[in-house]
DNA sequence: GCCGCATGCCTTGCCATCTTAGGCATCCTC
DNA sequence: GAGGATGCCTAAGATGGCAAGGCATGCGGC
């Protein structure tokens, strides 16, 4: 917001993640390059953003990693949404629809 | 959003400061209150958050703040939207709308 | 008269998280 | 064999909200 950069707002991201790996697994830079198709190009996400996300949301239980190959045989984590992180998924939405409205009621108010 | 307390997203709170004032210069007790009534009661700002982010903003020159005195009689510090923080407040709405169409856009992704 | 609550201002410390900027290894293409 | 894409990671810095406090004034109730 304030900064002119910032493609997100925090505390965005953990639910944009949980969104992507609820279309099925992936490893992290595809993770990256899943939200972006899906955003219709509108959003980047930095890798030094999207791992320390990872880790963090993988200690919470949301997502589990594990080691494996892509397609092309080459070496990549690839984490998975767990039962836990559909729930958080559903309560991140539920969340954000709630400042949604907060913001959409500000704007009608006079 | 992974704080569970928290009510905002980080930088929103600028934006909501900048809308509420843009309804007529307050001071800093009394934004609070115009907020939770702009927002049907859904959200409550600190002052703890508030004081601060006022701060901020003022030094951006986004609002100017002079000290007065209101209805009542007491000492109370007026901030008034400046006409930066017009264009601001515009930009940061036109920023929001960014966010909440890549939002939306994830959400329909398949 | 005084106690507590509401109004009004502020600060400090904490903590989560995004950005910038790197480093490293492998593989493919030219 | 150089460059770029793929893949992982980390550290440093800044931002910005939250909790918790402090302070002063004014008003109502007991």
């Amino acid at each position: 917001m304030t900064n002119p950069k910032a493609d997100l707002l925090q505390g965005t991201l953990d639910m944009l993640i949980l969104k992507a790996l609820s279309l099925g697994p992936l490893h992290g830079y595809g993770i990256i390059q899943r939200l972006r198709t899906m955003s219709d190009n509108m959003l980047h996400v930095e890798q030094g953003a999207l791992y320390p996300a990872l880790y963090r949301i993988e200690l919470k239980g949301w997502v589990s990693g594990k080691w494996g190959e892509n397609e092309t045989g080459r070496r990549a984590k690839f984490y998975k949404l767990t039962k836990a992180g559909q729930r958080q998924l559903k309560i991140e939405e539920e969340s954000w629809d709630r400042l949604a409205l907060v913001v959409a009621k500000m704007r009608e108010a006079t």
